[in-house]
DNA sequence: CGTGAACTTGAGATTTCTCAAGCGGGGTGG
DNA sequence: CCACCCCGCTTGAGAAATCTCAAGTTCACG
């Protein structure tokens, strides 16, 4: 009840949290084991972190540029991307998340510089900073994922920088294609050679620096190379091999291996 | 001379590593404390971490892509810069560093995804991880300090991004020289209106995904509006708000104000 | 059955690139 | 001390990738 009421004023008034055991919050704490080994003890606290839970249409923003955050939100179902918007219109998307990531972390040490949006309906679980933070204090494994985790985060920018700076359309699509693939598949996300990615093309254009003609005209191209099918917001990729050769796809940034230490 | 040894082991047969007081450690407890509040004890550690120092001359690699360091290179003086190249010689840089930043500490926590080159001269000491790694379980201000310099860090390459995908080559060098400038104000680096920032106009075209012809005319256009003047490995900012307004630089990405917390 | 969003297609306009060549200054070997 | 050379800068001109504008199509949904 507590944090519940306390998200409840602090975040909207349309907000309805709603308190649950933190069972939910297991996918966080699993989500962090990919990043830094964890203790059984680590991933009970994580679990445990008080939460209130709050759903997001498709579309509607899940934390604004320039707010200060006073929690954080886990992903507990549903995909969500970073973005900022120019005034003119022209959009620029950083980065796609999937269910058990957190979307805001940076909102723990900075305030916001880019708005989340829900790409599908979402659950997002809200862990207040002053809960996260004393959990920090006492569970260093957990602040080391994070931090390693931002890391990351940072080492996929730098790719897609060097897909935007000098690689051609039609590679930068297929990179793409490659690496949300490649995450959703360590997400468990996968069935068969499928998974779901509910953007439309001016979500991939926005995310690759290109226009919408231009983006649907290369789609095509690699549809019809038999790299890729991609209707109805699912991905399936009908030839690994070949897409990733399209892409120049070397996963190695992505550090999927375990943690150095 | 334990240090000093062991890095000479670990480093390269033409490393001649000198051990040295800790002097050189303030410039990184400086550059720190911009990142989050450190306690007068949390300054005095850092100064004494150990290190032993090595120079690079202008062009030489300080780390390359695949590297699993043992050590973090703090650049004492000169300038480095982050990048990646393909085997084809598309190269794509990632950013730009000064002296009092830590330029591979990714290298704490992942292998290094990409190389780190001295653009001038650099004085580089080695920190070794174990003493690194200590020190941060003791004093969790300077872990986060790291943290939050690294989610900055991811600010920089989101906005990076944002130029490369959604602004003209114009506003995309302008916007460069204005955080460069910026930067190095913070830094204490510019004198009147002008820094040091030694690099050639490939350099600048491989940071901003554009050809050096390109980049070449679009500099005497910024050059012809009186914006700014960049010869001999220096930057002079002629016109401040002008250049602010061709590159739409709004430097609150750069989350210079104080720590959140 | 009407509507709007997303997708497609056509075609001309721009930006930016590539190739090619000339210039200029600093550094090096003779 | 001079000549030469290399690197970085500059310029010209045609080529390519990508963009913009404009309109038509499809499909899910109310």
């Amino acid at each position: 009840m507590k944090w519940g009421a306390r998200l409840n004023l602090v975040y909207s008034s349309t907000a309805r949290p709603v308190v649950f055991e933190g069972r939910m919050l297991i996918r966080l704490a699993e989500n962090l084991s990919l990043y830094g080994a964890l203790t059984e003890e680590d991933r009970r606290a994580v679990g445990a972190l008080p939460a209130a839970m709050r759903r997001f249409p498709a579309g509607e923003d899940i934390v604004i540029e320039g707010d200060a955050p006073a929690q954080c939100r886990v992903l507990i179902s549903g995909q969500a991307f970073r973005h900022r918007t120019l005034p003119d219109g022209r959009r620029q998307i950083m980065s796609f998340h999937a269910q058990g990531e957190i979307c805001d972390i940076e909102g723990l040490l900075l305030s916001m510089d880019h708005t989340v949006t829900a790409l599908s309906p979402c659950e997002v679980a809200f862990v207040p900073h002053v809960a996260l933070e004393t959990l920090l204090e006492a569970h260093p494994n957990v602040m080391r994922a994070l931090w390693r985790a931002s890391l990351i985060d940072g080492a996929i920018f730098r790719e897609w920088m060097l897909g935007m700076g000098r690689r051609t359309a039609k590679a930068r699509i297929a990179h793409l294609f490659c690496e949300v693939f490649t995450r959703m598949r360590m997400a468990g996300l996968v069935e068969k050679n499928r998974c779901r990615f509910p953007v439309t093309q001016t979500h991939l254009s926005d995310a690759l620096g290109l226009s919408v003609v231009h983006t649907n005209r290369v789609l095509q191209e690699l549809r019809g190379e038999g790299l890729i099918a991609f209707r109805g917001g699912e991905l399936a990729v009908l030839n690994w091999a070949g897409l990733q050769a399209a892409g120049e796809f070397d996963p190695s940034y992505l550090h999927l291996g375990a943690s150095r230490r």
